[in-house]
DNA sequence: ATACAACTTGGAGCTAACTCTAAGTCAAGG
DNA sequence: CCTTGACTTAGAGTTAGCTCCAAGTTGTAT
């Protein structure tokens, strides 16, 4: 797969994909003989799961230690649970505050609907 | 209340409480007689959203137009009711991509941890 | 064989959101 | 009154995460 094909199936430029590359945030992407990407199932796996915990907030420093710990081989087991169960309680935590922000809107919007129909705005 | 205070209360530094109030984040703050932030209830109102909204992701950019629209007064309701309804779908996506990194994280963490009770490692 | 688009690398540039610095002002304790 | 520490502003600097650029190479279609 040409670095276009997993820029268009992913929605994400191939400038992005090469830095993630290059700074370690996946391991080094397959060649062909001429030096151009060709990614296979395993890096498309990577992309993936790059693409999915960085719109889930994790910083790329975090990814770069994952995939650095795994390419250090099984003796990171422990290293890379412990990481992974790190960045679960970070993404929990962001969760309860989008819950609470949300809480907040939903009464807001409540607020400014009734202001809307009755054409009075009696607070905030 | 002394910007000291606040800064205590909400865990935020005394620069990024001015920077908001800087670029219109918040409203301007009260004042003593001798020029110093003096937050009255409303500020620390306003102060608690841009929080509770940037914690959940929302760019500065957004908060700085709705406190404009509110100082432009009551023929901005409409356009305030939108923005607080973009807001929240824009949350809403957020918080699908954090439940599917969620979902990704419990499985390879459960898969780390039966390779960490058999000491043998297959995948990934 | 020759265009010509798409690829390559290394490095510079950009944006959002702070964060820090300098030079000065205010206010509480002695 | 004087010191000392927290406050003020304007503006410069920093960091994360891309994003763009230049100069050169590869691969496909005529």
């Amino acid at each position: 797969m040409t670095i276009k094909e997993v820029c268009e199936k992913y929605d994400i430029t191939a400038d992005t994909l090469r830095y993630y590359e290059r700074v370690g945030v996946i391991p080094t992407v397959t060649r062909t003989a001429g030096g151009i990407r060709d990614y296979q199932e395993s890096d498309i796996g990577w992309v993936e799961n790059a693409i999915c915990f960085r719109d889930a907030g994790m910083p790329v420093e975090m990814l770069i230690e994952y995939v650095r710990l795994f390419q250090e081989g099984d003796s990171t087991i422990d290293a890379r649970a412990a990481l992974l169960k790190e960045a679960r309680e970070t993404i929990i935590e962001a969760k309860k505050k989008y819950d609470i922000a949300l809480e907040k809107l939903d009464y807001k919007i409540g607020r400014y609907e009734i202001a809307q129909k009755t054409g009075e705005l009696t607070w905030d």
